[in-house]
Order: C-alpha cells, then structure tokens, then sequence
DNA sequence: AAAGCCTACAACCGCATAGCT
DNA sequence: CAGCTATGCGGTTGTAGGCTT
C-alpha cells in the first residue's frame, strides 16, 4: 500500500499558476499569514490547488523580497563552496544567498554552474594525464640510467625524489592550497600555502582548541612532502624545527575556519576544485584515497555528517579566480 | 517555414522527519 | 511509545520558448 496522497488529485487544478491564483494567494497571506496550515489554506482561498502547491508558490514566487535569475559572480562562488563543502543541500545553501530559494538555487546549478565546473574538470582530467605519462616516462628513463650503472656502484635513492611533489602553482592570484588531517591525538593540522606571494602557514588545533600558527618560507618547503609537513606540524617539536620561522595569524585567512576534521585523508583546495592526495604512510595519514574525475560528486566533500547550523560553519575556501591553464594539481601524487 | 532539439525553470512527487494526539 | 499528519526537502518531470538544421 503506498502512501495516502495529501490532496485530492482529481479535484486540484495541476501545472503553471495564472495570475489570479497568485493573486490571490499573495493577498490572502498577505494579509492572515499562513495560519500555519497549508493543507487548509487552498479551501479557505477557494482555490483549486493542493496546499503543498500553495506553500511552493508563495515560498518559491510570492512572498517578498525573492530575487530570480542574474546570479553574481560572487553568487556562483558561494554555491560552488557550498556544494563543494556539503553537497546537494539546496536549503542551507540558500540560507546564505538572501532572496534567493533552494528551488532556484537547484535549477541553476543544474542547468549552469554544474556544466561550468564539469568544463573546468574535464581540462583538469587531461592535464593530471598529461602530467601523469610525464612522471612516468622520467621514471622509467631514471630506472634504465640506474641499470647502465656499473656493477658495485650504487645509486643514491633521495627521501623525496627530485619535484616529484613540487607545489602545484595556480596561474591567477589569491589562491591557497589547503591541507588538514586529524592525527592520532585528536589533534587537527592544517597547513595552506598562499599564492602568488607563496606564503606557507600551518595550524594545529588540539582537543582543547588552542591553535598554533606557523609560517614557513618557500625555498624550504617547495620539495617537501605535505604528510612529512603534517608531521612535524602535528609534533610539539615544531618550533624548535629550523624549518619553521615565525607565526602569523593563519585563521584570518580564511571566511570560515571551523576546523573540519578529516581522519586519514588529506585534501587539497584549489579554488572550486578539491582533491584526495595520496600520502606516503606516515603515522598521520592512515589510507589512501583515489580521486575519480568522472563524477561531479568527486568535487564533494564525503561524507559529511552535519547539522544544517554546523554546515554553515564548516570551513570554506572560497574561490578566488583560480585558474588551471599552465598548472597540473596532480604533481603532488605519489607514483 | 517547420520539425526536432535544447535549455531553463516551474511545478510535482515522494521520502524523511517533526510535532501532535 | 505508537500512529498519524503536516511540513520541508531534494530529485525528477513537464513544458514553454529559443535555437538549429
């Protein structure tokens, strides 16, 4: 047995609303509210349509202050992060675009920025490949050099192999490159590197939600690896570390910096784009992720398990007009 | 000009859940 | 606590209008 319709389907009128009805919906609530009923408020009316048509009329069309079409560049940021951040939740996502509503929202996500960010996808799919075949054939030049080796001579295995995890540099300004990990300790690492100006700051949030802010410069960390980074963040020895120089006030870098928690996997954002990096083992990262490029829902954080007020307080980077012409955000995958 | 296709978006459908009895 | 109902939400569908062939 299915479930009981909520209407009478037979006797509501169905399809697009004449400027009658909505004329009239819009003054009757205008004037008694909804009563808190809406199931009851298509009869009072006198209109022909089932109550849960009403409410998506007025929530939708009707009620004041609603703005259709024209989304901002800024617009399309903000539901990019979003979507990123928490998925298809068109409701809390509307709860920060005033005068804008979830159906909206929805309708053109669908119909454009999905498309927009797919585009932009696909040109970082052929990049990654491009950039993979590359690693590949260095690596396979390396292993035959090593074997004309003369028998005896060893060669020299570097901890990181030469650029093999050099920073991805994004083209335009204002980026960040964000990495967080949630140790064994309950204790949150973070660390951002800050384009063009390539400044590199780390944070450590433990249990008791002190932070630390690190700085570092960039000719030491260009070849570093993030999890050996995360690491030595993540230690109670990192101000001593040569490698780290100073503090500086990491949070403000960000519009929301509620530490999110992402046990065993480090991410990186890069404007719109996210992605899972490999990570070689160490006592931080526990297991390896690999990022499918096929789906727009590799674009989204998972999976996350938030109330509707915590979603809006989770950290969001926001994208600030990076692009990926010349730059391959796979250079830090481990071969 | 007309048929077919595509796009945008309004509206519907059904599930999950809160709240009431 | 169980059952019922209204509401909210996200996925899906229907359709009008524009575009292409």
């Amino acid at each position: 047995m299915g479930r009981a319709p909520c209407c009478d389907k037979a006797n509501v009128k169905r399809g697009p609303w004449s400027p009658e009805e909505d004329t009239r919906l819009k003054s009757y609530i205008e004037e008694h509210g909804t009563g808190g009923n809406w199931i009851a408020l298509p009869q009072k009316l006198g209109l022909k349509r089932c109550g849960k048509s009403c409410r998506l009329r007025w929530l939708n069309y009707l009620r004041p202050n609603i703005k259709h079409g024209n989304f901002s560049e800024e617009e399309d940021n903000i539901i990019c992060s979003l979507y990123v951040t928490i998925g298809s939740r068109w409701s809390i996502i509307a709860a920060q675009l005033p005068g804008r509503t979830d159906n909206d929202i929805k309708n053109y996500w669908n119909t454009k920025l999905k498309k927009k960010l797919l585009g932009k996808q696909r040109k970082l799919e052929q990049q990654a490949q491009a950039r993979k075949v590359f690693n590949q054939k260095q690596q396979i030049k390396r292993e035959s050099e090593d074997l004309m080796l003369p028998v005896g001579v060893t060669t020299r295995t570097p901890y990181w192999p030469e650029q093999q995890y050099s920073w991805p540099i994004p083209v335009a300004n204002n980026a960040s490159i964000q990495y967080s990990n949630l140790n064994n300790n309950n204790q949150t690492s973070s660390f951002s590197k800050h384009f063009p100006n390539n400044i590199v700051t780390a944070t450590t949030m433990n249990s008791q939600h002190s932070s630390r802010d690190i700085s570092l410069t960039q000719n030491q960390l260009h070849d570093l690896h993030p999890s050996t980074l995360m690491n030595m963040i993540s230690t109670d020895t990192c101000h001593t570390s040569n490698v780290f120089q100073g503090f500086v006030n990491f949070s403000s870098d960000f519009p929301c910096v509620n530490q999110q928690q992402i046990d065993g996997t480090m991410r990186v954002f890069y404007g719109l784009e996210t992605m899972d990096m490999a990570t070689n083992g160490s006592t931080n990262t526990t297991s390896t992720e690999s990022t499918s490029w096929g789906d727009i829902n590799s674009l989204v954080y998972s999976p996350l398990l938030v109330s509707d007020h915590e979603a809006c307080q989770q950290r969001i980077i926001m994208p600030q007009d990076v692009t990926f012409e010349e730059s391959s955000c796979f250079a830090m995958q481990r071969q």
